[in-house]
DNA sequence: TTTAAGTTTAACTAAGTGGTTAAATCATGC
DNA sequence: GCATGATTTAACCACTTAGTTAAACTTAAA
């Protein structure tokens, strides 16, 4: 639909985008918008008559780019645990190169929740597929019982929160040491994997 | 320090903590603190003098209330497993009767993550001891070896992070039926327990 | 009764905001 | 060359915001 070469209407979504996401719909000033972009305010509104219209894009592109990761790899006929932990890695991946994006949707979404309907209306969001793939491999006993919801909501949990909490991470655990912030968020994938699997996956035979 | 009886700085502090936490500090205006609180705009500056100050009350009476529960938990002499516990149960419940509170400190902490530091110094926010005691236990062999800091933060995440992200969790599991989305949020203690103590506590007898 | 603090009213400021406009200029390809 | 759209400039509007001020009124205590 769009065909963007790399001009004007890139720059204007490239900076909306660095500007909204760290300062927040409320935070952000269309001046400082056109100021990142090297270009006047009119211009801006030339190309998005209004600042409502230029977050929406943006807001759309982010949750585009964010959510649907899951839904491709639920897709896939691997068992579930191999497929739990797909899922973990490519959110904490995608979360290492953009780890603004959970505080902004967070934020946003609490500013706003009406934003979400149309959204999951248009990617099709639905947790069911997975849910449903989750209670099989529980009734045929290789993981334990526990209900998808809880389960799901534990594993996002454990790879968006130390994003969404970055600055209380960064200072109460690395007195900013960003160093040090960025081998932890580097070992994130690999202890979630292993934490999840210890929880639920069921060892036939175990001799500790 | 302040004596306070129930009118007016009262009054005031409870309008400001509903506004600031539900709008944030610059989605909040004044004139609503004023109108909620029953008085006008020249009191409330009467009382504190900029918007600023007034948020600032609210902020460190927020993380007052919010963050030492754990610090009490663990001074107590009891075993590791019963201190995790006993976090998650204080937690659990403070965020249902308080569920805006994580989202308020996200968006804040990312907007000034300046904030953090003298509150951190205040109430000497420390978890190095809690570290300490998980190490020993994990050297002791009651739990599995894990870097205590990704430990702690797998708790934490799932602990609070349902609550940030509540109107996704809210529209996407329950299409927004409140009544569900309290009995989730009812369930999740034990959940969090069971599913932490599966993880990392080492059975010294297991026939599956 | 006097005094002082609490409170209201209502108008005002100063600064910012998103958004508009009109004119001039620049670039491009027809 | 000319027409068209992109872009700049700079002023401007309407509106909202935090914060101030001065005057009057209320309340309660001294």
């Amino acid at each position: 639909m769009e065909i963007k070469k790399d001009s004007t209407e890139e720059k204007i979504l490239g900076a909306a985008k660095s500007v909204f996401v760290s300062k927040g719909m409320e935070g952000a000033r269309m001046q400082e918008i056109a100021d990142e972009a090297g270009i006047n305010k009119a211009l801006l509104h030339y190309y998005f008559r209004s600042k409502e219209r230029l977050f929406e894009a943006i807001f759309a592109e982010i949750i585009k780019f964010a959510f649907p990761k899951v839904t491709r790899i639920v897709g896939s006929d691997e068992p579930i645990v191999a497929k739990i932990e797909q899922v973990i890695d490519a959110y904490i991946e995608l979360l290492i190169e953009h780890p603004f994006i959970p505080g902004f949707i967070i934020k946003e979404l609490n500013r706003d929740p009406s934003g979400l309907f149309k959204l999951v209306v248009k990617f099709g969001l639905n947790p069911q597929a997975i849910f449903d793939q989750m209670q099989i491999a529980m009734d045929r006993g290789e993981i334990i019982q526990m209900q998808p919801r809880h389960l799901a909501a534990n594993i996002i949990s454990m790879c968006i929160f130390p994003f969404a909490a970055r600055p209380i991470i960064s200072f109460i655990l690395f007195k900013d040491d960003q160093k040090a912030l960025e081998a932890f968020y580097a070992e994130r994938a690999e202890v979630i994997k292993k934490f999840v699997i210890d929880a639920i996956v069921i060892k036939k035979k175990e001799i500790e």
